[in-house]
RNA sequence: GGAGAGGUGGCUGAGUGGUCGAAAGCGGUCGCCUGCUAAGCGAUUGUACGGUCAUAAAGCCGUACCCCGGGUUCGAAUCCCGGCCUCUCCGCCA
């Protein structure tokens, strides 16, 4: 959510960030209306509440001096009536300005390239050398089979399309890949592991900006619960300081967690949807970050270090890209794209995306820092990043790592892991 | 699932329907003092929204906030109802 200062100071760059980010652009007028309106009624019905109290207490006065207060009692049940009225009005138009600020997306940072697609996202660079094959590489999906380690059919048979059962070396290589990226991050990378809870309620989901605009695109439990299926630990780890201050000295805190991930992927049928492209449920490291707004764009540079660091100690090829205002989410001020190279799709998969959100979820979960003892608080920045999603890893470790045979060669820093050299 | 207790400021913890934004302590900040440190003394110390000012800061004024939402009342941290959460005991269970 953006600061309502701001909106109404700078309603040219609120306009730019709807119109590139593929929103109602209406919804600034429609801030801009009830905004006003709302801060009319409010001076009006403070005026009122001021006069209660003031005469509230010349009542309790006369009480003490046993004097008659019955015409300044009838007289403020009147007034007093007056003020639930004005004040339900007014509840009702804080109710819709919020909904409206609520389905604002954040503002893009100056280096985001201004456009409404991906057409002028930036590959920034490409690091490691595409592997030249003297055979016809295959896809993940026939390496798999082959080998018995993913079981597509039966995954399906339990709970749906887009559902996996590993097998074998196949879940050993998954469970393995979770470890060793933990590892990565909290020996060498300086993140704190946490083990967030699975199902998230709505609040939470809120203060990172899932909601109201995607609950479509969530699992969500009966009413009576009102939970969701985490879709990405981004929103349990960065809402465990919801409703915080947390003091300036502790930052930057970073936090890596392995979740599940759940999405429903409504609107993306038919894309892409072969193997292990794009799943409902999918294994995810992640990154989260809090800190100062001063140095949320060091640490996001530091953030994507940590991320391609697991790519190039896998050595895959891969390519960072900028992603231009329109293909950015809806909470990003920035943000980059990991994507691996894939030989036997020959495709770029993109298998972490590396954000920074300023003070946009902060403001919604309401996460402040104290900047110094006695300073007043002071919303964080948050950022986030894969580091990185599994399957699509795992379709680039199979397809660079394949052999002629149909075996599959382990990537030295897994080897300890996996207990294999080879996957046959 | 059943029974009980409780949710107060950065933290701990009092609290009477009106003089409570809220005692006290801790912590923080500023100053004094002790030639350093520790201790001591004094003062100060919540957040949000709106107004005033020049849509700067400070200040000043107002309103709201004692878990959340309703209700009673001229007036609610305090009384009533609903919800959420925490703790204890029992049940069930990994």
């Amino acid at each position: 959510m953006l600061d309502a200062k701001f909106v109404r100071a700078e309603p040219e760059k609120v306009r730019q960030a709807l119109v590139y980010k593929n929103c109602d652009p209406t919804l600034l007028d429609q801030f801009l209306l009830l905004d006003e309106k709302r801060r009319g009624l409010l001076y009006e019905v403070e005026k009122l509440k001021a006069e209660r109290n003031t005469v509230s207490e010349q009542i309790a006065q006369m009480k003490r001096e046993k004097k008659d207060a019955a015409a300044e009692i009838e007289r403020m049940r009147e007034v007093s009536q007056r003020i639930k009225e004005m004040d339900s009005e007014l509840s009702e138009l804080e109710q819709k300005l919020t909904d409206v600020l609520m389905n604002i997306p954040n503002v893009p940072h100056e280096s985001v390239p201004l456009c409404k697609d991906d057409t002028e996202n930036k590959i920034i660079r490409c690091e490691g050398e595409k592997r030249e094959f003297d055979f016809e590489p295959v896809p993940h999906w026939e390496l798999a089979a082959a080998l018995d380690i993913i079981d597509f059919e039966r995954g399906s048979k339990i709970a749906g399309s887009g559902f996996i059962l590993y097998k074998g070396l196949g879940a050993k290589l998954e469970r393995s890949l979770i470890n060793w990226m933990l590892d990565v991050h909290t020996l060498e990378h300086n993140y704190v592991e946490v083990f967030p809870p699975f199902l998230i309620n709505r609040r939470s989901m809120i203060g990172t900006g899932q909601l109201p605009k995607f609950e479509l695109d969530m699992y969500h439990t009966d009413k009576d619960d009102d939970l969701f299926l985490d879709p990405t630990a981004e929103v349990p780890v960065t809402n465990i300081f919801m409703d915080e201050i947390l003091d300036g000295r502790e930052l930057p805190i970073n936090l890596t967690a392995y979740t599940a991930c759940f999405r429903r992927e409504a609107g993306a049928a038919g894309k892409d949807t072969r193997g292990l492209l794009r799943v409902h449920q999918f294994d995810k490291v992640e990154l989260v970050k809090f800190c100062t707004p001063e140095t949320s764009y060091d640490e996001h540079e530091k953030l994507l270090a940590d991320a391609e660091d697991i790519l190039k100690r896998l050595r895959l090829p891969y390519r960072v890209v900028l992603l231009s205002a329109g293909d950015m989410s809806f909470a990003a001020a920035k943000c980059y794209d990991l994507e691996l190279y894939a030989p036997g799709v020959d495709k770029w998969l993109e298998v972490s995306s590396c954000s920074n959100f300023e003070a946009f979820q902060a403001r919604r979960a309401n996460i402040r820092y104290r900047p110094g003892p006695g300073a007043k608080p002071e919303f964080v920045h948050t950022l986030n990043g894969s580091g990185v999603a599994l399957p699509r890893l795992v379709v680039s470790i199979l397809e660079n790592y394949q052999q002629p045979d149909g075996t599959v060669e382990v990537p030295d820093v897994l080897r300890p892991y996996v207990g294999a050299e080879v996957i046959a």
